[in-house]
DNA sequence: AATATTTATGTAATGGTTTTCATACATTAA
DNA sequence: TTAATGTATGAAAACCATTACATAAATATT
């Protein structure tokens, strides 16, 4: 269905002079209304009642002139929203069912002022750990009929940014986020979203969002402690960036307080810094043992650090756990591959999403949450590293 | 504000009897009036112009009425879709900026009968096979304006339907698909959706949609006939489930071939069904031991099985490349941890869900495909197993 | 100066649904 | 019977934007 539009520009001239030969306005020189009456003829333009047929999609209109009824009971029908008669009933399903009819969520959405829709902000999608929330969320969102947009942002402020304003023009219903960490200007972001947010995994004190996570201090706390019953004493630990999240301060600080807490001596050249990649794991250990020193265990702040500590040790012929120990944080699939098998903490990684979108939906519902910082429990998987 | 229907509950009658009350329709008993009215006063009914100003967002309306244009104006300006004086541009973006507008995604959507949202139907998103899948689609989804809603399906026809059934209700533009595998039912499932459809990772032969994968015969091929250059003679291989995919036959495809080919003797006692757990490459192992054989190699249809393998290779006291050597598929993360390394088929797992996209975003366009069936390239990553 | 054309902008229809209020008809109570 | 009420349904106004067409004013052309 050619418009005016398309004409004018076969025709090479301005929508107005179109409309002017359509419509016989006289100011028209002969040879224009000549090109415009030869592209009218070339794109076949019809006056009567553009037809926009080219969109055969079944509309409530199409079901109520079917059923011989009106829209609004059409409506009634699909949403059970009041009461109607059976027989009418009857003959609405019928139509409904010969046409394939299927009432548009967009339509809907706009009209109810909701979209059912919940934007997921997520560093990075390709790792298991955000992999295993993505689907608690996913899966409970979908049992309360909602969906999940998905957005990985490779932790770039800029890209988070342009991610959060999407979801604000798609007027989401809420958004579980997971950004880098927790500074300044993701505070202002996130203040700026009208729809309720839920954070998981980011264990910041200054954060005014509800967050789920585990307690990080004293699960670092307890397996520097399952460490020391287990006859170490001179323990490592490889932690974060200087630049980390809180969570992952935390854990650092669990660390130290079960070595004071049982009489062990905190010694800074054993409190390695990392960056959670399985590289700096390895180059963790390195450093300490170029200083002349051997623990007799290494914890890390994460598995694939842990990892990488695993490989150096054994490179360098001790053995495991038997010469040093070796323990990792997150419980992430590849801890069963390596061997020996590494202790870690278990987080609950499946049950973090569930709960976040549990608490989102709470909040979209417009209920109060019991908690504002919802903490989930971890577990001490004490396997062959140790 | 309250509604009709609000004080009818509250006086507990009809909303038509509120209706009559309210025009001073004389069939209402004096008892019934005085509930009425009392009900209205209760909730402060107010006739005029039902103020639905419950609902604060900002409209092209405000910002039409602001900037002294008309709706279309603004519309003109936000979408750069007409010349617009300066002077009015002007007003308008200021007008824009003050009151904070930012367009309804969702009415702009329904008006222009699009969504920008690709469906995305996978069976697990904690595996990082489709993390990797999902990150290359997301990546390049966003770049072009396009969003995604992600959906795990757990490999269940069931859920896959459901899944669908709401991409057609959210009348998405298109969809990438990741079915368990292909068969009639999930066929017409597909069929029955009127937007484009690529499927990944999925090479099946009777499939009627643009798939994207790596040649899969010709990849087992090359990394058999790497082992045998490598020394083998002797070669297991550990399969997928009886009823595999076809991609997963075509592996045991390739792998046979290249023994033949290689004048090496095809023994079916050497070729081990698994499902593609690690536990199954283990007992897959233990399966050929028990049967008194000892290989030279073993190969497995992916790595969580080659990983299976190594362990209880080298639980039965076997050197690993030394007296067997291992090669898994796919090059999913953890061959970095396991040691020895292992030598695998690298799949190009993000450019897997690039093409996809990629692949899509045409069809979507209304362009066609070069191909039907995208092939892309694989690398055999010959590392310390082998 | 007269005519032709473009530019800038407005009006109103449109997308598909939900929902409020109104009302013909059926039912119940007095 | 009649008066009062409920039931089943329809008409029309939302929801918020885009866009086809119309037109006054500005500009170009002759």
């Amino acid at each position: 269905m050619p418009t005016i539009a398309d004409v004018a520009k076969e025709a090479e001239v301005s929508t107005a002079t179109v409309s002017r030969v359509l419509n016989n306005s006289n100011k028209v020189s002969e040879q224009t209304r000549e090109k415009v009456d030869l592209a009218l003829e070339k794109l076949d333009y019809k006056l009567e009642e553009v037809d926009d047929q080219n969109n055969n999609e079944v509309t409530i209109k199409d079901v109520a002139s079917e059923a011989g009824v009106s829209e609004a009971t059409v409506s009634r029908v699909v949403n059970r929203t009041a009461r109607v008669a059976d027989q009418t009933k009857q003959k609405v399903k019928q139509a409904i069912e010969k046409l394939d009819y299927s009432p548009n969520a967009n339509a809907r959405h706009l009209r109810r002022n909701e979209t059912k829709l919940i934007g997921l902000v997520i560093p990075d999608i390709w790792n298991p750990f955000f992999g295993g929330i993505v689907k608690g969320v996913e899966d409970l969102a979908r049992q309360n009929d909602y969906n999940v947009v998905l957005f990985n942002t490779s932790g770039l402020f800029e890209r988070e940014k342009k991610c959060v304003n999407i979801l604000k023009d798609r007027r989401v219903d809420g958004m579980i986020y997971m950004g880098k960490n927790y500074d300044q200007q993701r505070s202002k972001l996130l203040a700026s979203c009208d729809f309720p947010i839920v954070v998981i995994s980011r264990e910041e004190d200054r954060i005014k969002y509800p967050t789920v996570n585990i307690d990080n201090y004293q699960a670092a706390y307890d397996m520097t402690k399952h460490l020391i019953k287990s006859g170490s004493h001179k323990i490592a630990f490889i932690k974060g960036p200087k630049k980390d999240t809180t969570a992952g301060l935390k854990r650092a600080k669990g660390y130290k307080q079960a070595l004071l807490d049982n009489s062990l001596e905190f010694r800074s050249d054993l409190l390695i810094e990392g960056d959670f990649t399985l590289e700096s794991g390895y180059t963790g250990v390195e450093k300490i043992f170029d200083n002349g020193l051997v623990p007799d265990a290494v914890f890390a702040a994460n598995d694939e650090m842990a990892v990488g500590a695993m490989r150096k040790i054994k490179a360098e012929g001790y053995r495991i756990p038997e010469d040093i120990a070796v323990a990792g944080f997150d419980n992430i699939s590849l801890v069963d591959y390596v061997e020996p098998r590494l202790t870690t903490v278990a987080q609950p990684i499946y049950e973090l999403g569930q709960a976040g979108i549990g608490a989102l939906l709470k909040l979209i519902k417009g209920k109060k949450l019991d908690s504002n910082n919802i903490v989930l429990d971890y577990k001490i998987l004490a396997r062959e590293s140790s």
